[in-house]
Order: C-alpha cells, then sequence, then structure tokens
DNA sequence: GCCGTTTTCGGCCCGACTGTTTTCAGTCG
C-alpha cells in the first residue's frame, strides 16, 4: 500500500529529525503520518482526483509535506529525505527504541562514543564507557543494559485473549484489599485491542503507599521497575509489563478515561478541551482552578460537547469528529449475536461432536450454528471427501430432526456448511453439485500463502464468482506473531464482495481475528456485510465470540452490518439469494 | 511543519518518575 509506505517514510523523517534536536517539525511529521494511515482512500488516487490541494485536505498535511508526498508518488524517493537520510547513520533510530533511551541519549551516545548500532552498544556497556559520560551514571548503564535486553528478545505484543487472565486475576487480589475502593484495568486491553503491550490499572484509594506496597509485593511481579505514590510499573513473571496508577476516588472517571488511551485520541481530547477554555489531565476537567467534571467518563465527553463512546473506539481515527456531530455508529453487542457460522467437529480437526457443540452453543442463546469442516484438500485436517460429507448431512439430519422435537428454549438448528479450499487455480475444493446442497458454504486460502500479490488476488476473487460461495473465511491469513498476512490487494477483493454480494468472515479465533479492525470499517463503508465466527475447534472456544465483537466494534460495524444477527429466517434469505 | 470559535504568528497535552544533580532534563505513557 502507498498510504503505508509513505507514512513509514515520515515516521522515519520524524525519528530523524528527533535525533538531530530539531523541535516541532517530528510531532507535525508524525501527525501527517497518521493522517495518511488513517485513510481510506488511496494517495495515488486523491492525488489524481484533486493534485495537491487534495493532499492538503488530509489532517496535519500542509504545503511542505503535500509537495514532499507529490515528490514520492512521481518519482519514488524525496530529494530532501534522501539527504536528511544520509546524515545520520543508518539505524540509529531503532536505538531510540530501546526502552530509557530516548532522542537525546541516543544521540549523545553517538557523538560521544560513536554508537551507531546495537553491537556497538552492546560493547560500551561491556565496558562501562556509558556510565561515564556527563549526564549518565551506573544506574542509566544498567537500565539502557536491561533495555537491550528486552529489546533483543523481540517486542511481541500479548494476545487479547493471554492477557486479559492475568489482568483478571491482578484485580481480584487488589480487590481484596480493604484500603482499595475501585479498581478496574485500563489501556488498550480496556480498549479491547487484538494484542497488548502492557497491563494498566487504575485503583482509587486514600492511601496511596499501602496499595503501592502491597502491588509491588504481588507474586506476579518479578521485577519493580518504578514506585511512586501514585504511579508505579513492574514487570511481571510472563514478561508483560504492568503499570498501576493510584487516584482518589472522586478522580475515578477522569483517571480511567486518561489511563484508558489510545494515547492519540487524549491529545485529541485535550486539544479540543484547550479550544473550549478548560484543561484536561488524569485529574479532572478544569476550568481555571476549578474542576468542573471528573466523577464519570461520561460527565467529561458530554461538557465538551462529545457523544459518550465505547473505549473500542478510541483512536483517534475519527470518533471525535463523529461525536461532535452526533454521528457515532451504535456498536454491535455479544448479546445481538444470534449464531456462528463457522466451526469444526470430529469429522475433521475438530475434537468435539456435532450434538455436543450444538448443545453448548444452545447453552450459550444462539439460535442457530453451522458446522462447518474441512474439505477434501486439507487432507491434515482429515478433510471430508463427498461420501463422509453426506454421512455428516444425515446426522446433522437426524439432530435436527431430534432438537426440534425439544421445548422451545433450547432449541437450535444446525446449519450444514463446508469451509471449501480455495485451491491454487481459484476453483473450489468441491464441485457445484455438492456445493448447492450446502447451506453455509465458507472459502478459504490454507495453501501457497508465499504467492505473488496478483496471483493471490486473483485466486480469491475468482473464488468469489462462484455463486455457491457465501463467505469468505479469514480474509488475509494472518496469524498474529506466527504468520504475516499473505500479499493480497483487498481492495479489489471488496469491490467483488460488493458487487457479487459476498459476505466477509471476521474470524474471531484470538490469534486470527482477520479481518482486522481497520479492515472491517472499510468494508463496511462499501456496504459489504459481515459474520463474526469463532472458528471454533472445541467447545470451549465458542465464547471467543467476544473477541470477535470486539474486533467488529473496534471496525464500527453496527448489528445491520453483521450477518449472525439476523434471526434463522432472515439468514437464510440471505443465503439462498 | 501545521494550524486557527483567543491567533496568519506563536503556540504545539499533561503529569509522574528516575537519575544525576543541587534545580532539572530526559523519558514514558
Amino acid at each position: 500500500m502507498i498510504n503505508q509506505e509513505v507514512a513509514d517514510l515520515l515516521y522515519e523523517m520524524a525519528d530523524i529529525l528527533e535525533l538531530k534536536g530539531v523541535e516541532w517539525k517530528p510531532r507535525a511529521y508524525r501527525k501527517a503520518a497518521q493522517g495518511i494511515e488513517n485513510l481510506s482512500e488511496d494517495l495515488y488516487a486523491i492525488y489524481k482526483k484533486q493534485g495537491r490541494k487534495g493532499l492538503q485536505n488530509i489532517p496535519g498535511v500542509g504545503e511542505a509535506i503535500a509537495k514532499h508526498i507529490e515528490e514520492y508518488l512521481l518519482k519514488g524517493k524525496v530529494k530532501k529525505f534522501e539527504q536528511l537520510k544520509k546524515s545520520v547513520p543508518k539505524g540509529l533510530s531503532n536505538l531510540m527504541e530501546i526502552t530509557s533511551l530516548g532522542a537525546k541519549k541516543t544521540f549523545v551516545l553517538y557523538k560521544k562514543l560513536g554508537i551507531r548500532n546495537l553491537s556497538d552498544l552492546k560493547e560500551a556497556i561491556k565496558r562501562h564507557k556509558i556510565a561515564k559520560l556527563a549526564g549518565f551514571g551506573i544506574k542509566s548503564e544498567q537500565n539502557i543494559s536491561r533495555g537491550l535486553e528486552i529489546f533483543k528478545k523481540g517486542q511481541e505484543r500479548t494476545l487479547l485473549s493471554d492477557a486479559l487472565p492475568i489482568a483478571e486475576r491482578i484485580i481480584f487480589k487488589l480487590k481484596k484489599l480493604k484500603e482499595i475502593r475501585r479498581v478496574s484495568f485500563a489501556g488498550s486491553l480496556r480498549r479491547m485491542k487484538e494484542t497488548i503491550g502492557d497491563v494498566d490499572v487504575l485503583v482509587t484509594s486514600s492511601k496511596p503507599k499501602q496499595v503501592m506496597d502491597f502491588f509491588t509485593r504481588l507474586a506476579e511481579v518479578k521485577r519493580v521497575v518504578a514506585k511512586g505514590t501514585t504511579k508505579s510499573t513492574v514487570i511481571l513473571r510472563n514478561g508483560m509489563q504492568c503499570d498501576v496508577r493510584v487516584l482518589k476516588d472522586e478522580e475515578y472517571g477522569a483517571a480511567l478515561q486518561y489511563f484508558t488511551g489510545s494515547k492519540e485520541h487524549n491529545i485529541k481530547l485535550r486539544e479540543l478541551a484547550i479550544k473550549k477554555g478548560y484543561k484536561l489531565s488524569e485529574y479532572g476537567l478544569f476550568k481555571g482552578k476549578k474542576r468542573i467534571a471528573c466523577r464519570t467518563e461520561d460527565e467529561i465527553y458530554k461538557k465538551l460537547g462529545l457523544q459518550i463512546m465505547a473505549p473500542e473506539l478510541r483512536t483517534n481515527t475519527g470518533e471525535l469528529e463523529a461525536a461532535k456531530k452526533g454521528k457515532l455508529p451504535h456498536l454491535i453487542e455479544l448479546k445481538d449475536i444470534k449464531g456462528d457460522l463457522q466451526m469444526h467437529s470430529k469429522y475433521s480437526d475438530g475434537v468435539d461432536t456435532i450434538a455436543k457443540m450444538a448443545e453448548e452453543a444452545a447453552k450459550l442463546g444462539y439460535d442457530y450454528i453451522a458446522i462447518t469442516d474441512h474439505s477434501k484438500t486439507r487432507a491434515i485436517a482429515h478433510g471430508l471427501d463427498e461420501k463422509r460429507l453426506r454421512k455428516q448431512w444425515k446426522e446433522i439430519d437426524a439432530l435436527n430432526k431430534k432438537l426440534k422435537s425439544q421445548n422451545k428454549e433450547r432449541r437450535i438448528r444446525i446449519l450444514k456448511g463446508s469451509e471449501v479450499d480455495i485451491l491454487a487455480d481459484g476453483t473450489l475444493d468441491y464441485s457445484d453439485k455438492i456445493l448447492r446442497k450446502l447451506e453455509v458454504v465458507i472459502a478459504a486460502v490454507h495453501s501457497g500463502y508465499k504467492s505473488s500479490k496478483r496471483k493471490m488476488t486473483d485466486r480469491i476473487c475468482k473464488a468469489l464468482e462462484n455463486k455457491y460461495v457465501h463467505i469468505l473465511a479469514h480474509p488475509t491469513g494472518r496469524i498474529i506473531n506466527r504468520r504475516p498476512a499473505y500479499e493480497l490487494d483487498l481492495n479489489a477483493v471488496f469491490e467483488v464482495a460488493k458487487e457479487k454480494k459476498k459476505i466477509l468472515e471476521v474470524d474471531a479465533f484470538p490469534d486470527r481475528l482477520d479481518l482486522k479492525d481497520t479492515h472491517v470499517r472499510a468494508a463496511i463503508e462499501k456496504g459489504i456485510k459481515i459474520s463474526i465466527d469463532t472458528d471454533a475447534h472445541s467447545y470451549t472456544h465458542l465464547p471467543y465470540m467476544v473477541y470477535g465483537v470486539a474486533q467488529a466494534r473496534r471496525g464500527w460495524a453496527e448489528k445491520k452490518d453483521v450477518v449472525n444477527c439476523l434471526s434463522l429466517k432472515e439468514l437464510l434469505r440471505v443465503l439462498r439469494r
């Protein structure tokens, strides 16, 4: 994507300018980069339609940066940026990623000790050269050394589904302390981001010291990084960082708002407060010295003339502008979900019987599920050939008959489905004769992940042309922390999906969460419907729906955008179309 | 470099903690 290329270039320039001690420009470059990342339209398209003026309409892009973008679009590079890159060693800005090293210190290390990269830094630490520098000391050197170790381990982010239970356990323990009034997690965890950098916990108490002593001595804590009366940071035994803030109970609303973020959202919100003659901090919304709002988050948003908004929306990607106009979406909720359209049984690579899956799904209050075992080519997952598929149909028919005679509360309908492989040439793993008999056909790519963008795009688009395909499963194929998305022109896929009225999946499995939030938003803007499915391989996976719903919420999805919010009757009508 | 319901010039989010200094700069979220 050209947009990401340009944004990355601007971020890189911001880093270099910051290293050189240039004021304000880095901030401007980063803002422009963010503005570009948030676009749903292609930079080329904007430039073609409206020229440089169009580029200047992008938030954060002014005359100068618009010229640079124009140059990049036309020539593939920017002369000024090339010169800037040459002025510092390549990779020096990477050192800023290390905790406790920022632009200033990194540049001092470069100027005084000639440190240009990670190995130079390691060598300097070994010889204790850093501790001798003015403004540094033994502690600084130790902190940099630790930061370097953590950096080398890689900054793999923790899955939401892994972080949430740990955070809940810590909160459970804190709740038992009588000095604590209220406690909540905040940060990216509360925003339900797909991965979590660190766990943020907010506590209200009038005895902050006791709280901090208790917290830093928890069994989960491996090392204390910082400890103050209002703010402490520790490293947990599993390697995650955990920050705790202690505030007064009456500051809870302002504190929760502040500590939930995102950072970008907060900055924008504070700017908005200033424009209205207020000041916003974690201690409240102030007019002069007078605190005018702080008890609840809603109070703060309302005072600023905004609609109240769910944490999932707080990313500074247009939610504040929408809130001002009263145009925030009515986000889908877990209770709106009426069924789950992708799951596996013992027939292929699932561990439970169809009956068990149906029974557990009924307990979740669903009206229907689709059993979508793998097709024959997925031999490794015991994919079903036509014969076994027919056998499965018989079993489903028998189960449905039995379920129909049961009491109404527990009645659930099992739909005959399949997760059909999209073969390398874009044809499907079953003949049309079989496909037309399936009630839910989910097409999926499970091979050739390394093929070219063109080839993968053609392959998927061709599969979507098949009139029996209903849903495209996990459209980008990524697995978080393990496998990147395959090369794919998602816009082209969206176009076909829109034209052929195909449904795109939000796979709720915690390491997939595919489509991503930004993709969901783009798809919905085009009027494409989505389906939030767990891809469960065991009945214990069925509750993963909550992660898929969170993902869709971050993509501004409403109930009307999601096909498995439809009643069984309505859903069948859509599928048969 | 960007931006304007205080401004076309002069601002640019706000506060906590640490380490190295003796009053504060750098870093972080």
